[in-house]
Order: C-alpha cells, then sequence, then structure tokens
DNA sequence: TTGTAGGCGTTATCAT
DNA sequence: ATGATAACGCCTACAA
C-alpha cells in the first residue's frame, strides 16, 4: 500500500482510458459510453480515488465553502455562540446548505485584526462568498465586502444603505402584534423592556409597540440579555407599580421579567400579562409559557444561505432586501 | 480595472523580481535583502495581490480549515445548534483555532449520507481533520476516520476502543461532587434524575451519584431536554413524596426540575436541595441560580482543537485521551 | 465519443 | 541571496 494518494491519472491507466474521460465520468458529463462509465466506476472504487479539491478548485474557482461570519466590535465568543438565537440562524444555514454540498466556515469578526482576517480569506478565495450576522450597527464589514466586491448577504438591514442583500423581519410590525394582543386582553397600563436602543431592530419594536399602546407607554432599556431583562424589568415595576401589562423586546430579558415578576407577588398572566419576541427556547420552557412574536429564524437564515449562492451563481444579481413576517404565538403568559 | 486577481507572476513583474523572490517575502522566509523586500511589499500593496489558496493548497496540501463533525443519527439541526452545550464548544474550538489562523467547517453528520459526505470531504483534502462531536454512543464515524487514517479528535470516549485521542470529563467524580454536597447539606432522602442511559457519559453520572448517596437511591431517566426534566422530576415527586434532595444530570432538566418543585409547592432549597450538572446558562438565570457541577466545556473544546492541530502536525503523534476535572459551583439551589 | 495538451497559481528544488 | 523550472491534480477547449 502506497502511501500517495491516488489521482486521475492512476484512475485512468487502471481503466485504460484518458484522464479526461475519468474526469467525465466524475463530474457527470454525458457523451460517455455507457460501458466505459462502468469500467471507469470500477477502477475508481479499486483505486479508492476522491478528486483533490484544491486541484478542482485551482481551476473551477468555487471552493464549496461560504464563510459564516459573526461580526461586530467586542462580542466575546461565548456569549455569541451560547446565543439560542445564534443557533437558530445557523441551524437554517446548514440545513439549506446541505442541499447544494456546501458548508459553512465559522469565523467570529470582533476585532480589528479577526474582520481584515475574514476579507483576506475572502479574497484568498478561502470562501466562496459570506453570510455575516452583525451584533453591533456601526460594523463595516458589509461595507468592506462591497467594495471589494465579495458576494456577501446580511441578517438584518445595514445601518446605512448598501448595495447588498439582506434579510430582516419587519419588527416593527412584530411589535404591534404585541401591542395588540395586550389591549385585547383588557390590558390598561401598559409597560415594556426595549433591547439596546443603539440597534435598528430594538427601536423598531419599540416604535410599533408604541404605535398601539401609545406614545407616552414607559420603557426601559435592556441588552437582550437575562439578567438585564430582570433588572429592568425591576425598574418598571419600581416606577409604576399599577401595570398590568407588559411587552419584552425578547424572550431571554422576558423570562428574567417573569421571574421578578413572580417574585413580586405579581401572577402571570392573571395579574400582569406578558408578551416576549423570537419565540426562541426560553418562550417554550418559561412558566407559564410565554405568549411571543415569532421570528422565523430558521427560515431566515436559509434565504440568506439562498440569496448568497443566487449571488454567486451570477455576480451580476441585483441585492435583495427579504423582509418576513412576524406571528403572534399564544401560550400562556398573555 | 482588469477583472482578473492579480498573481505572484503579476506582483513579481511590478517588482522587477522573480516570482520565487515574492513568494519567499509572503511566506517570510529570510534570506530576502531587506531593500527588495520593501520593494516587493510595495508591490504587493500597489497590486492589491492576495494569495490564492487553492493553489497554495494544491502543494502544500493544507487548507487551513477543520471539520466540526456534529455526528449521531437523528439529531435534528435546530435541537444541536440551539443546545447551549454545543454553543460552549464551538467557542472554545473557535476561539483556539484564531490564533492559528484555522477556521472550522460546521457539518451536521445525522444521515449516512452526511456521514459519507464528511469522510468523503476530508479524504478530498477539504478540510485537514475533524473534531467530532458525536450525540450518540454507537456513531461509527470515529472508525471511520480511524480506518481511512484522517486526522480526528473526539468530543467523550469512543464506546469501543480506538485509537484516536479524545476529551472527556470525569463525569463519576463530577456527581460524587453533587451527592456530597447534598449530604454536607444534610439532606436523607436522596433521588437523582439521570440523562439518558444510552450514553456512558449518563450512565457514568448516575454511577458516580450512588457511588455515595447510596446504591438504591431512586433515579427517573430524562434525556436532557426541559420537558424532559419536569417530566422526570414529577414521577420522582409522585413515588417519593419525602425527597429533600435531587441531583439532575444536567441543567436542563434541572431547570425544568425547579419548576415542577416549585409549583407542587417545594421550597427550593429549604424543602428540597437540587443540584445540577454542566455549569451553563440555564444554571446562572434560574432562580434560585443551580448549585450545580462545572464542566469545562470550553477549555475541552480548545483541547480538542490543540490536539487535533498536534496530530496534523505529526501525523506518527501517539493518540491521547485528556481527562478533564469537575468542579463543584455553589449557588442557590442546595 | 474519446484523447491531447495547456493552464490554473503556488511552493520548492535546484542551480547560480 | 536570487532566479529558472518542475511539480501539485484537475478541468476544458480543441482536435481527432
Amino acid at each position: 500500500m502506497t502511501d500517495a494518494a491516488p489521482t486521475l491519472e492512476d484512475v485512468a491507466r487502471v481503466a485504460g482510458v484518458s484522464r479526461a474521460t475519468v474526469s467525465r465520468v466524475i463530474n457527470g458529463i454525458r457523451n460517455v459510453d455507457t460501458e466505459i462509465q462502468k469500467i471507469v466506476r470500477a477502477a475508481i472504487e479499486q483505486t479508492g480515488y476522491a478528486p483533490n479539491r484544491a486541484a478542482r478548485s485551482l481551476v473551477t474557482r468555487r471552493t464549496g465553502a461560504i464563510a459564516l461570519v459573526v461580526s461586530g466590535a467586542g462580542s466575546p465568543a461565548d456569549q455569541v455562540f451560547g446565543d439560542p438565537f445564534f443557533g437558530r440562524v445557523v441551524s437554517g444555514v446548514v440545513d439549506f446548505l446541505r442541499g447544494h454540498r456546501m458548508h459553512p466556515l465559522l469565523m467570529l469578526a470582533d476585532t480589528e485584526d479577526a474582520r481584515a482576517d475574514v476579507i483576506a480569506h475572502l479574497r484568498q478565495g478561502g470562501a466562496d462568498g459570506a453570510l455575516l450576522v452583525s451584533t453591533h450597527a456601526d460594523d463595516d464589514l458589509p461595507a468592506r465586502c462591497v467594495r471589494a466586491r465579495l458576494p456577501a448577504v446580511l441578517f438584518a438591514r445595514p445601518a446605512s444603505s448598501l448595495p447588498i442583500s439582506y434579510v430582516d423581519l419587519d419588527h416593527r410590525a412584530g411589535a404591534r402584534l404585541a401591542a395588540r394582543r395586550l389591549l385585547e386582553q383588557g390590558r390598561k397600563n401598559l409597560g415594556t423592556v426595549s433591547g439596546p436602543l443603539g440597534v435598528p431592530a430594538s427601536r423598531d419594536r419599540l416604535a410599533g409597540f408604541r404605535d398601539v399602546a401609545g406614545a407616552r407607554v414607559p420603557n426601559e432599556e435592556g441588552n437582550f440579555t437575562h439578567e438585564s431583562g430582570e433588572a429592568a424589568m425591576a425598574r418598571l415595576l419600581a416606577a409604576h407599580s399599577d401595570l398590568d401589562g407588559v411587552f419584552v423586546a425578547n424572550d431571554l430579558m422576558a423570562a428574567g421579567a417573569l421571574g421578578v415578576l413572580h417574585r413580586a407577588g405579581a401572577r402571570v398572566p392573571e395579574d400582569v400579562a406578558l408578551v416576549g419576541f423570537d419565540d426562541s427556547s426560553p418562550a417554550r420552557s418559561c412558566r407559564p409559557a410565554l405568549t411571543t412574536v415569532r421570528q422565523p429564524v430558521e427560515q431566515m437564515g436559509a434565504e440568506m444561505a439562498r440569496l448568497l449562492l443566487a449571488r454567486i451563481e451570477d455576480p451580476a444579481r441585483a441585492p435583495t432586501p427579504v423582509i418576513f413576517e412576524p406571528a403572534l404565538v399564544v401560550r400562556g403568559s398573555a
């Protein structure tokens, strides 16, 4: 048993044909005699041949990989990958990609060095394109991809207008759903806990809620973590003891808020109705389970991948935004 | 502006030197005149040159990528990537890899086709090696990697002995820690909720708990999900109403158990002390926060990556198991 | 339908 | 210290 991996040449020799013919068989190109196909396949089997990806990429200029980048200054690895939200994005992406025999290359772009590395990697042809999930609105990676003409698709609309495809949710409409639910349940004294107001999605959700609930409903700002949800809810409760309906801008914070209400002796939903956002796993595991606004994250991830592959296929393709509609999921909390 | 990416040749022409010299500068090989280095760097800057990864891989036989495989029959994408545990593994792996300018290629091997794809990908040189995280004990991917002589490292000891490196936790010792804590708190009537007994880690944790708490302590089997924790706790409570100390084999289930106890009117820790396992995010967000057995998952992920790179560097390297020690983290629940 | 031959962009081995 | 030059393994006109 020699150690060098068999090449097209070896297979061709065993099959008694030329390299070109073997290549054709492997790439499923017609115009190859059925009988010869059999012989070639047998030779492939016998030699244990596996095409060399690097050699193939060199000529096809495709790698079969795309970068899945979590971008934004200072987002510690453990915080990002631990977030159930990101897990859902990944899940949707992987699920779509597998059907196309492609795989995502995970990259964390939390420092300038790391961002430069992402760009370099793409420019070197280390991946055919990039899926960008920014954690901060002022992330400059999208613009750098555009400038370098690298195929890329974003999760969430870019802060400044850019010729680039992205997927997003109609956050504002989602928050309106939450407000209406609370109103329909007869709640009179509403309040809300928003996400960090630096990110567009947070602002949109707050705006949507106020569209329906009134521009003056009190808000406390959180940062999407469980702890911040507890803290914000506590502040809200301290300032407005008569609250009977609360919209919390994501489920993780809502779970925290639920605990605070509980310990304050308020029954949910009897005394205070609570609506979350995302429909992520915490929403299902809370007791009572959360009534929440569903964001089809997996689908959004899949769509991102679809847009990217289309763009890779046709570089001239015009950038497209795809906006998803939220839906209210009614459970026990409101 | 032409469209073809500049090559070594282009840079060489601009700098007025040979391709070889440019290559040397790029790869940081000594024996290059300082003055010429400057000229070459300027030419690189001017041309906007970026080395072609495929061409480089073709000769170096390295890709700079490793496969991070979640393996095991039928583990739906959303369940896997949503698991905070997997997020921690990824986090540790990415963190270590970035220092070595390498990136993980995410692959889900939940069907035979997908597993074959993983092997094929590696054999084709699509990645330099694989990190395998199996969800089932009877996963055959590790054996297939060994057979194909593909560098691989496992998370958790393989079911059947295999010449392959792996990282693992001393689960049994961890469970003993939990049992001792409960005993020290003066608890007399202990019970436990185990993970699925098909997986070695679950069996080890149960065995460890019984080492200290007694071979006959009642157990109810769960499957590591929140819901299964609720169900198992409910069964345990129904059969043993006098329980005053419970060890639940992971935090997710423990969070479920906590809710069940709560609704059953049992105060934690006053009436029933509860100890979890993992020290994952739910442990911190529960109220009371969970006393739990910490598993240094991020470190374990990093070590996996370290072992793999060492093996890639030196294919003759002997397989090594690395076992981590658990630690008790005391919070409010026990 | 099949074979021939050139080229993809690097690295690495030689001379010089 | 630098420059030719030969691989690396594959795809793809083009020719037959």
